[in-house]
DNA sequence: GGCTCGATCCTAGCGCCGCTAGACAAGTGG
DNA sequence: CCACTTGTCTAGCGGCGCTAGGATCGAGCC
């Protein structure tokens, strides 16, 4: 059977190799470059290997999206995890959710501005995203207060940030002002 | 004259009629479905003829996003002159651009989703957009309280309510909750 | 060791996209 | 009546996502 494990392994060695390649891609040139011939020129592959892994070109997205989301709830645990006090979590999280959009556009793209094919708010939900989601409802602890759920709290929470990270993309909302903008939020908003 | 102005109507008459049927195409199949040649068949005229009113696809999704902007404005303004007293204002405000949203899908993604090749934050932004935004600012009025500038309370309460119409959209926000989402971001980040 | 056969990968191509060059008809001014 | 501008169309370019069908190659059996 060493022979067909083998196979297995080179099989998820490329895939992997697909998923890197594409985010590569993306992040050198955006992902309107990331054509399917022009990443089955990159993985010296020709294009149908691409379908041997995934659906299509969605699918593809999908797979860096789940990365990205990965990365994120990592890197949001990490953050408030260092912070020190309610008011100071709260304030880590949110600017490590900013910091995360900032590094890593084609990811956040993948996550949330483009069509991955993911399946959001049903029992399906891919874990990462699940997990992501997660990890912000428990950095933002009790700063929902007790009178808001805490699920709702965290979802409001969760849209400012995204529409801040949205619109400063959009070059709607000048970068310099972007730390006063994380405290207006995280002074009125939460409630610590 | 009277040949050449008739001309320049007819012109401007078929320029609107572009941007209607683009709109048209894209509320009743999404913006995928927006190609120049089904474009071009349904004004019953050939896709160069596109060309000689817009320098591209672009430039027809930025200018329902224009439209858009200007209808959003009036929205807004309407919602809250008919509101009575400062809370109830903001409330309105926030509710009327959820439903704008919720109303033209396709239009709001043309506006803040979608490639219209627009200039947001610079001097040589379309009127239009200028006026949305001055439209939202007004509304606001002075709940921005003593310690924050308007413009950016402005910004960060626009930013919330645009990544609840991009989250509620992706279906990760249950719409029924709705309602309790725009109580808690008007009671904690307007301070009326 | 030679052969069969299934897995694996590639070449070629389909239908569609945004966009444009160049032919052609219609209307205007001399 | 003719030259010419203006407006429109036909046809086609390069590139897209995706797939059918043929070639290749290595594993497993006699």
């Amino acid at each position: 059977m060493s022979v067909q494990e083998r196979k297995q392994r080179e099989r998820a060695e490329r895939e992997r190799l697909i998923v890197a390649t594409a985010r590569e891609l993306a992040a050198e040139q955006g992902w309107d470059a990331v054509t399917t011939r022009r990443l089955a020129e990159r993985i010296e592959y020709s294009q149908p290997v691409l379908y041997s892994h995934f659906r299509g070109k969605r699918e593809i997205i999908g797979a860096v999206a789940l990365e990205g989301a990965a990365e994120m709830a990592a890197a949001l645990r990490a953050a408030t995890a260092a912070a020190d006090g309610p008011r100071a979590r709260v304030a880590a999280l949110a600017r490590s959710y900013l910091d995360f959009a900032e590094r890593n556009p084609p990811v956040y793209d993948a996550m949330f501005q483009l069509d991955g094919g993911l399946a959001f708010a049903s029992e399906d939900t891919p874990a990462p995203l699940k997990d992501a989601f997660a990890a912000l409802l428990e950095g933002l602890g009790d700063a929902a207060g007790d009178d808001v759920h805490p699920a709702l709290f965290a979802e409001v929470f969760w849209a400012a940030l995204h529409g801040l990270v949205t619109l400063t993309r959009a070059g709607r909302l000048p970068p310099e002002e972007a730390e006063r903008r994380v405290d207006l939020l995280v002074d009125r908003l939460a409630l610590v």
